[in-house]
DNA sequence: TCAATAAGTGACAGACCGGTAACACCCCGT
DNA sequence: ACGGGGTGTTACCGGTCTGTCACTTATTGA
């Protein structure tokens, strides 16, 4: 019997990482084995343990590999906007918000890994940890050099809404809350502008003195 | 060996229900067994299976019993600042970010169940969502009942604030972004209350209401 | 070409899971 | 006193889980 993998990566290491991406987010990672991920990305079990050891060291390594993939997103958003941080804020927020239309949307892998594993010694807490507070830095940073003075509460208010939309929409679904993030979210941008009083153009340079380092 | 609970229901039923909630909460649902619930609610699976027919519908029971807590609490919310829906908004808020301090927080245990629970038709799956959603409606209730123009906006952000604090804590800890919820909450308030103009007075004195407590 | 390395196979261990059966017990109301 | 319902106990079923072993086959690079 042949199998028929469309854009899966040709070696068996990285059709397993693709493949246990996409059952641990449909599954839960509890709720899916190490036979069948072995199975669905057309290997076998002994190659999985070859490659990864364990089951929660493949988590751990599937979460490291989203953590990749946003980390290219962002190079692809400050690619789109250079210099203009605040621009890049706003598409960042867009990219999460049409994320989150898509049907099949089961949230953020890192938070509901989180809540799955319960074990605060699980390889993948670090990863999540790491994530999370990078991402946190990079929103309070763009917030900073957009000119907004209460920068790190921005970016957290911001978190706090996107993570909510994520965990909300798994709730309540598509037509909850989670329906008006997008809206939300450049009000609070909004508010904190105009608190800020105006001097966006001074920011706007320092974000690219900032960027030619 | 006779064992000695604390403040446990004395009846079977409910000593399962109160000990059930403790450990999904502590190790998740699909991380502990039947068998463990019913030993450490010092009775035998046999009587829970007597009460509640399937581990499912245990969850579900557990779930309907937070809901039930909640109740409880907005009655004595209600209660607190009777006609002052401003100033229960604002308690509510407290009582949620009060809660988000405790060391052994794991978050909402509906939203958490909704990660954990990926089959869309698991019993429990109904109760989330009618409690998610009454907790949607009572939110944008107060909120316009307070003078509040957008009032469903308002009550949709800071639903989105609380879930993405809950789930927040759990990937970066009590001093991540979940920090500044009360602040962002009520920053977010405040410019609600701007926008609205004409009628601030009444809520503006609820508002103060509410700090004074 | 040939050797080293990677990958596939089937079986198995040991534990745990949800759920059931049969039977003994104990308390409580009548 | 007695009868019945709620409860406790033990054993068991079939299934699934992670992880391992021994062995065979394919691939690759020198």
């Amino acid at each position: 019997m042949e199998h028929c993998f469309g854009l899966m990566p040709v070696k068996p290491r990285g059709r397993i990482i693709s493949t246990a991406r996409e059952l641990f987010r449909k599954c839960g990672i509890r709720g899916i084995g190490v036979d069948a991920i072995a199975e669905a990305a057309g290997t076998n079990k002994m190659t999985l343990y070859r490659h990864f050891g364990s089951k929660d060291e493949l988590v751990a390594e599937c979460l490291r590999d989203v953590a990749r993939e946003v980390e290219e997103m962002w190079t692809q958003v400050e690619a789109a906007h250079p210099g203009d941080t605040l621009a890049q804020l706003h598409v960042w927020l867009r990219c999460a918000a049409d994320y989150k239309i898509q049907d099949d949307c089961r949230g953020c892998d890192m938070a509901n890994a989180a809540v799955e594993l319960t074990d605060t010694d699980h390889p993948a807490r670090q990863v999540i940890e790491d994530f999370k507070r990078k991402q946190r830095d990079r929103l309070a940073r763009l917030a900073r050099e957009g000119g907004i003075d209460d920068a790190e509460l921005l970016a957290d208010t911001l978190i706090l809404l996107l993570e909510g939309a994520r965990v909300s929409r798994q709730s309540v679904g598509a037509e909850g809350p989670c329906a008006h993030f997008m809206t939300s979210a450049e009000a609070v941008i909004e508010s904190f502008l105009h608190k800020s009083g105006g001097k966006p153009a001074r920011a706007k340079r320092a974000t690219e003195t900032a960027k030619a380092s």
